[in-house]
DNA sequence: GTTCGCTTCATTGTGCACAACCATAGTGGC
DNA sequence: GCCACTATGGTTGTGCACAATGAAGCGAAC
């Protein structure tokens, strides 16, 4: 999307939540402003910004007089985001497939042929690379929406840490699963078919709840 | 909800907020820190905090040493919001109508009661006061779905500037029957028909949809 | 008359200092 | 041994000063 950070609050929101999103900061850890700030360099000022922000976005949370910490999702609440990326993404697909180019499909060819460049290797080194590559290609699909609004505010919503950790719990099937619905929604673009695109989007978000929350109920 | 401001900041984003929905800070106005932060007898810190948490969640635009002007939503954007309301909100009453209490249901009677005291009476004061009891109405249904991270990404779409000035362009007939949809709600969430709550909730969305952005169209 | 460039001014960006407040640990009494 | 209270330290809350930057108006050249 946009890579102009500029001022020093937007370059500590990227860096806090990158680090986030990668895992660096685990549930329930505390991070202070001024550990953050000493850390970029910066003064507490654009640190305090950046905290309040990813605060906003339910990224951490806060107490007065004693800092941010790292949400903890509990199951329920984990359910309740999927549950909003199996109301929201499928519909959003089906906008797509009404509105995306042919450059775009390109694009989503690009990234799905990198994505499956790897194989099914399930090394950790690997499942990180594909998670990029991954909210790359959900952030292409958002994009083709046309939705500007409606993608702004649940982009938070989709790329929350715990969502960009699914891999980490699929097995080599439910990797390859994952790879056949990515060729299933740029087909359904292809086609402009928004019902099969909803549904593919449907599929594919339905099957990640199953692998995050049912599943360890299944085996546990 | 929550009525703890305690600290500046939250007093300065309820207070811009507060007159943002009421319509006093009308769409392309520009708002700088430190004209809030004189109002308010502050300083500009704890201004620009609220400011920018206003920006977050969409109800302010933001320019870089410009500062920060109130959004200006298009036919195209507000579709978008309307479609996302009707998307979502008949889920969480649908979820609303499993979990909500005896107590609750009071609550949302004793409101409606409230709401149509008035009759079908248009005049701008009556209808202001009307816009209040709505959102508390439609809260309280948020509160009763059991959903609160789900609820709290949706709230600032719900209370958009534009959502709560949709009764402004109400006839008498449009009124009366957003009244029936809110007693329709009542009964189906005391019957704990989930099916029948979000139904009726998805009518009450897209009737409200029609007459902000339909009905224009037919009329001018 | 129009356009380009400069100057001025308003507004945000950031650092820093001190105030307020709470968590925590340590100490004393029971 | 256990509980309550107190003192300390750490973290955020807020104000303020100056820097950086872009907007807008003014003037001169063409």
């Amino acid at each position: 999307m946009e890579q102009k950070p500029g001022n020093a609050a937007d370059q500590a929101y990227s860096y806090v939540r990158e680090r986030l999103v990668a895992g660096d900061y685990v549930p329930g850890m505390r991070l202070t402003e001024w550990q953050i700030a000493s850390e970029l360099g910066t003064s507490r000022t654009p640190v305090r910004e950046a905290m309040r922000r990813l605060v906003g976005d339910g990224f951490l949370q806060f107490r007065r007089n004693f800092g941010t910490f790292v949400c903890a999702w509990t199951p329920k609440e984990i359910g309740e985001l999927f549950d909003l990326r199996a109301l929201l993404e499928p519909e959003i697909a089906g906008a797509a497939a009404r509105h995306i180019t042919a450059e775009q499909i390109r694009g989503l060819v690009d990234l799905q042929t990198q994505i499956e460049s790897g194989g099914a290797d399930l090394s950790r080194s690997n499942l990180a690379r594909i998670a990029i590559l991954n909210r790359d290609f959900h952030r292409g699909i958002a994009e083709a929406s046309e939705s500007p609004r409606m993608v702004a505010m649940l982009t938070n919503a989709i790329e929350a840490p715990v969502v960009q950790q699914t891999f980490r719990r699929y097995d080599e099937g439910q990797l390859l699963r994952s790879f056949h619905h990515h060729r299933e929604l740029i087909d359904s673009f292809r086609s402009r078919d928004s019902f099969w695109a909803r549904d593919a989007m449907s599929c594919h978000v339905r099957a990640a709840r199953f692998v995050m929350l049912e599943l360890p109920k299944l085996i546990g």
